[in-house]
DNA sequence: CGCATATTTGATAGATTTCAATTTATGTGG
DNA sequence: CCACATAAATTGAAATCTATCAAATATGCG
């Protein structure tokens, strides 16, 4: 089982950073996000470590590794429906909806904080500007999600494997002009389950990129030799990521104490 | 073009029934969630009312009618990755996050109210529990995606019809044992575009269907047949919806004032 | 080095789409 | 209430995409 111990919570500087990308904090709201109690966890991959159906107490914030959110079919078959890379709130939902509808999985090695909705509820009732930009965090993973059902259920294996590939490499920061590359180590059957496909065919599609010179997929890395090729491959248009780090666009709505 | 007109807000009693169901809010915030400005439109079938990547102002109301959230592929093919029933905010989020990614489409007659992002926005500052209560709704939707990913990502054509249409029996409330029947006036494209599937199959997986004596759909409503049968087909367990109505299980954060 | 896991490939079956046509509902004006 | 126009539902045949099954090869890890 993964063992717990009590840690600086100086990783949740990346977690505050993804907040106040989009949201507007007083230095007293980030101090107080700095403070919150976390304690570390290790998580080999393909291990679960929120179940089907498990009502949770803490949310779990991705530090190094890759997180997947999953549901599955009676058959046990998975489907991946988020995939959260360090920084995120794998499930910050669960701060006002504990009772779990899906699952999380570790995608490859991973180190986790958890944090006690007990600490992030009274973090949010004390400052409502940070319940806001909880809310608007969530949102922003809806917006994911929703292309997420885009994806799956009007693109062909070939779209579908390039939109996700373009996704995780803005979503990665590798945003460099021409080459980019990443490191992005799923296997193949976490890419089948995050495209609604089998391993087999993501395989097959994975070549036909390849050798259409788009992209490579080697070891843990991924190459992309050819963005403009894979962006029009994949009909991908960043905007529902809402990373473009536009302070005009951050919001607030509640009045600063 | 939709016309609009001030009316009295008593339609928002649905939206609140909708909100108290899973979050405590007190008479205060209730009245001040029934004082809210809103103005009626209509929309007829198949119109667009918020368009793709629209930035909206407002927030829509369902009232009548059922109504679309969808995105599309660089071919216009449509997917819906919601469906909103009288009651529903088809885009609270827009609170939060006001650039759009998804659009928002009549799939009958329907009749919305519009609510000002502005008011609703001075509503969530000045009770937060009525913001915690809106974060909460959204993320009701978001689990229902959730699902929506699954069903269409692993399921084939007719367990992803079956289970839609139990989805659709208990959020229309048709919850009697045994023969259950609602109204539910969405065509055979509709359908198709929220299953990620031609038309044409949607005939077909319908016909299958009936042919089994599982359910019919006939003019604008479902008669479901064989309950058991059809959510064994669908592989459908009710948790993600949040639909129980059981007052334990209703949260609330903040204090109240 | 050797086992376990992951990737790759081939052949075949099955599911879904596409294209095209026909039939059936639905609504509207006379 | 009927005739008409339109939208929706239905059906068939062929093409395409993806899954399944089975096996071989490569890779990583202790």
């Amino acid at each position: 089982m993964a063992r717990s111990q009590s840690i600086q919570p100086s990783n949740l500087e990346h977690f505050l950073d993804r907040l106040t990308r989009r949201s507007v904090l007083t230095d007293e709201e980030q101090k107080a996000i700095l403070d919150l109690p976390a304690y570390a966890a290790q998580v080999p991959a393909n291990r679960d470590f929120v179940h089907l159906g498990e009502r949770v107490d803490h949310v779990s914030l991705v530090v190094e590794g890759i997180v997947g959110r999953f549901g599955q079919n009676s058959e046990g078959e998975r489907q991946i429906t988020a995939i959260h890379l360090p920084g995120d709130m794998a499930d910050l939902h669960s701060v006002v909806q504990p009772e779990g509808t899906s699952a999380l999985q570790a995608l490859s090695t991973t180190t986790i904080l958890r944090i006690p909705h007990a600490s992030l509820r009274t973090l949010a009732a004390r400052f409502p500007a940070i319940a806001e930009a909880f809310w608007r965090d969530c949102m922003v993973d809806a917006s994911i999600l929703s292309q997420w059902v885009v994806n799956v259920g009007r693109r062909d294996a070939r779209a579908r494997m390039a939109h996700l590939l373009c996704e995780m490499a803005i979503r990665c920061g590798a945003r460099d002009k021409g080459e980019r590359q990443f490191k992005f180590p799923l296997t193949q059957v976490h890419l089948g389950n995050a495209l609604g496909l089998t391993c087999v065919h993501v395989n097959r599609t994975l070549k036909a990129l390849r050798d259409n010179g788009l992209v490579t997929l080697r070891g843990r890395t991924v190459h992309i030799l050819d963005w403009e090729a894979l962006a029009r491959a994949g009909d991908f248009d960043p905007a529902y990521l809402h990373a473009d780090n536009d302070p005009e666009q951050r919001l607030r709505i509640v009045a600063a104490a």
